[in-house]
DNA sequence: TCGAATTTTCAATAATTACTGAAAAATAAT
DNA sequence: ATTATTTTTCAGTAATTATTGAAAATTCGA
């Protein structure tokens, strides 16, 4: 397989991946593009080699950056702008736990606080059923966090090796 | 807060979250419908409570029940089919990391081998950049496929207490 | 300060995805 | 076997989400 079609096949199925996590096709194509780019690209790089538009590109990028999973890059004498992505898949995955657990855990989180205080006698099975739920999403909420958290905080190197023998 | 204005922010929410997921609003919300319902319901039931069509119901029904996350009952001299939630919060979430690890992580490594394969010289520097992606989202895909692997066949409890101690 | 280069915004439009509802198929009681 | 009930399918439509492209804003060199 060529080098050229290699990259298609990559840039598209991290794509169609992204779809399936919540993420739009063209933001994960951007990030796949820049993750196999040796040097940094230009928006009108991005622009020719997945053929979208100006608009389409700055806008990605932006939630990109957002994400933490791109960075602007200064080049000496240059006035245009370049944009790179971290490479190595390890930061990249702890960058995106850190910011779902931020957007959607906790928040999540906080929503279940509030639903737990609901009126009603847990004699009621109604009641009852939604107040099990609720606190099953806590108690399975609150250690998913104390988990991630250290996922997040600890180094390639910890993944690697010391994970894995203590899952196994 | 009463209990029929909790139930309808937690569908709501549960149905918001989905949509982050890659999930449709609509099959998350049947899920915390018959989560939060002490009784198997029917597609009557789901229809009434969700103001959605019949169409609707069955479709995503049949989706959850392919996700392995609804069950149908079978109610004792009634014509008319009953569904039901598994309500313990962590057998959902081992049943959905078992599914997208198979629907997701399994084909994804799958294709990383055969882009593992490109052609060209390791000093082309497009060469390179490419090849150790590729190679780097292997090695990180083969750790968490393994580590899932543990986790979905752990129970509760080794959640709950074991996970957790040697985390910290 | 001016003007060219570049980035950003956003209303209009396109593309995708989800939903409806009625018809067809399946099921099961009589 | 017939018929009433229930489930499934799917073409048409609606709703949502993504993209374009041109205008506005910004940046920076001269």
């Amino acid at each position: 397989m060529k080098l050229s079609e290699a990259r298609q096949q990559f840039i598209s199925t991290w794509g169609a991946m992204g779809t399936h996590w919540g993420i739009n096709r063209t933001m994960a194509q951007v990030h796949a593009l820049l993750m196999i780019s040796p040097d940094p690209l230009t928006q009108d790089d991005i622009m020719a080699q997945l053929n979208i538009s100006r608009g389409n590109v700055n806008m990605n990028i932006r939630d990109l950056i957002d994400w933490g999973l791109v960075d602007r890059v200064l080049i000496q004498g240059e006035r245009k702008e370049y944009f790179t992505a971290e490479k190595d898949i390890w930061k990249v995955a702890r960058q995106i736990i850190k910011e779902r657990k931020r957007r959607e855990l906790d928040p999540m989180m906080k929503l279940m606080d509030q639903l737990s205080k609901v009126d009603g006698d847990k004699k009621d099975k109604e009641v009852k059923v939604f107040l099990d739920t609720i606190s099953g999403i806590k108690k399975f909420g609150a250690h998913a966090d104390s988990m991630l958290d250290v996922v997040v905080k600890s180094d390639e190197n910890w993944f690697l090796s010391t994970a894995l023998k203590l899952f196994k």
